[in-house]
DNA sequence: TCTGGGGTCCTAGGACCC
DNA sequence: TCTGGGGTCCTAGGACCC
């Protein structure tokens, strides 16, 4: 099997979370079912004919499919299905790229001698996973990353398919602007507006002509892929590079108290506005707190703090603030981010704020480095060591074998909360 | 279409350094 | 006092993906 061969499989899995709630719930089975509350996060395919799509709002939703099923989101049924799902994938290959929770690339190149064709790999992968974890999906079999992803998604749901080399163009060329990968809302009525709304058409337009109309990033990469030019090869999940929670400040009462404190000049609304400042530290503390949970879980921890800000016009803004060195803990990062909202609190009054975010982006591999004024593996040094730290994070369990056993010189892991 | 929660990448200006 | 060229980092915004 040579590299111009089609070894790449996109698995992606059908309407994730409404087939897992199928799955655990036999009355949902052949039923329209929508997934959340205010939004759509995810539908079976009998609403989706109806028209019911992802990130929809609820009530239009319930209005294009009145007799559908609505199930709040279990996200945690949902990790643990996509675990089980990508233990599957690594039971076919080793080299697995996981996009989302619910899609990765698996290169089977190597694989012949053993597991047969690619064709034949995605055949048995796609029973392995009906069998093993109970849900269906669907494989797009091609020579390239972006070729793959596309033929996955001509045939969902439940379906295969493989693209090979020689027909590759005559497959890509006639499909809609939109599969094009990074083609978005705003793309796709650019293009549209140039009379442009199929892929064929942005292959013949020239790297130039796309580059003016769509950025030098974007329009390189458009031209590429029209000519189904992607060299990506298949690697291993990257580490994420940012870590994020945000909340929707959705319900009457917040809506009431967002209007109360930025009317001025009626009674009470100094107390208003504090009330509403108060309840938005409580939210921020809570979202930070989770991001750093999170990060000391998976020992990493990061520099950069930043907010976000969604207002009742749906505009946005960010706002971020960067740090001497990495962390995770709780109380440094909330400081940033406490000194970020504060700085923004009068414009989001103004503007009626609907969502608050915190991400910690600049992620380092490791846990936080603290930097330690001596070398505490100087034994006359090492009680002062001890005591600094102690102090610092007021325990007393940390001992010098602990110390020590770090073996990292100047810096030491940080502790645990 | 009146909207959740989690991410990625690109652009662009300004500060700062040599 | 006014002047080059090159680089990195930080901040903010925006498009896109699932």
């Amino acid at each position: 099997v040579g590299s111009g061969d089609a070894t790449i499989l996109h698995a992606d899995l059908d309407a994730f979370y409404a087939s897992v709630e199928q799955r655990d719930d036999p009355r949902l089975r052949g039923r329209p079912v929508i997934v959340g509350g205010g939004v759509v996060l995810a539908c079976s395919y009998p609403a989706k004919a109806r028209g019911v799509r992802t990130a929809m709002g609820g009530r239009q939703a319930r209005q294009l499919c009145p007799e559908a099923i609505v199930v709040p989101p279990r996200m945690e049924a949902y990790t643990a299905a996509s675990r089980a799902v990508f233990e599957v994938f690594r039971q076919t290959t080793p080299l697995v790229e996981g996009l989302s929770i619910d899609e990765a690339f698996l290169e089977v190149g190597g694989l012949w001698r053993i597991r047969g064709s690619p064709e034949r790999i995605a055949d048995k992968l796609r029973r392995d996973v009906l069998d093993q974890v109970g849900l269906p999906i669907t494989v797009g079999v091609a020579r390239t990353k972006f070729l793959a992803k596309v033929a996955s998604g001509v045939s969902k749901p439940d379906g295969l398919r493989v693209v090979p080399p020689d027909r590759e163009l005559e497959f890509l060329h006639p499909l809609p602007v939109g599969r094009l990968w990074g083609v978005g809302r705003v793309t796709e009525a650019r293009l549209a507006e140039l009379r442009i709304t199929t892929v064929g058409q942005v292959a013949e337009l020239g790297e130039a002509a796309l580059v003016s109309i769509l950025g030098l990033a974007n329009g390189r990469h458009l031209h590429a892929l029209a000519h189904n030019r992607d060299p990506r090869p298949v690697k291993n999940t990257p580490r994420r590079h940012s870590m994020g929670a945000q909340h929707a400040l959705g319900g009457r009462r917040w809506a009431a108290l967002s209007t109360a404190a930025r009317t001025p000049g009626a009674g009470g609304v100094e107390p208003v506005a504090a009330v509403w400042a108060g309840e938005l530290d409580a939210v921020l503390a809570g979202l930070v707190e989770r991001v750093a949970r999170r990060l000391r879980k998976a020992g990493r921890s990061g520099r950069t703090v930043t907010l976000r800000l969604r207002f009742g016009d749906f505009s946005r803004a960010t706002r971020s603030r960067t740090l001497p060195h990495a962390t995770a803990r709780t109380q440094t990062l909330l400081d940033a981010a406490r000194g970020l909202l504060a700085a923004a609190l009068p414009t989001a009054t103004k503007r009626g704020l609907t969502l608050v975010g915190v991400a910690v982006d600049n992620l380092s591999d490791a846990p936080e480095q603290l930097e330690l004024p001596f070398d505490p593996f100087r034994d006359a040094q090492l009680d002062a060591a001890l005591d600094a730290v102690r102090e610092k994070y007021g325990t007393t369990a940390l001992s010098r074998a602990t110390l020590l056993g770090r073996d990292t010189g100047l810096v030491m892991p940080m502790l645990p909360d």
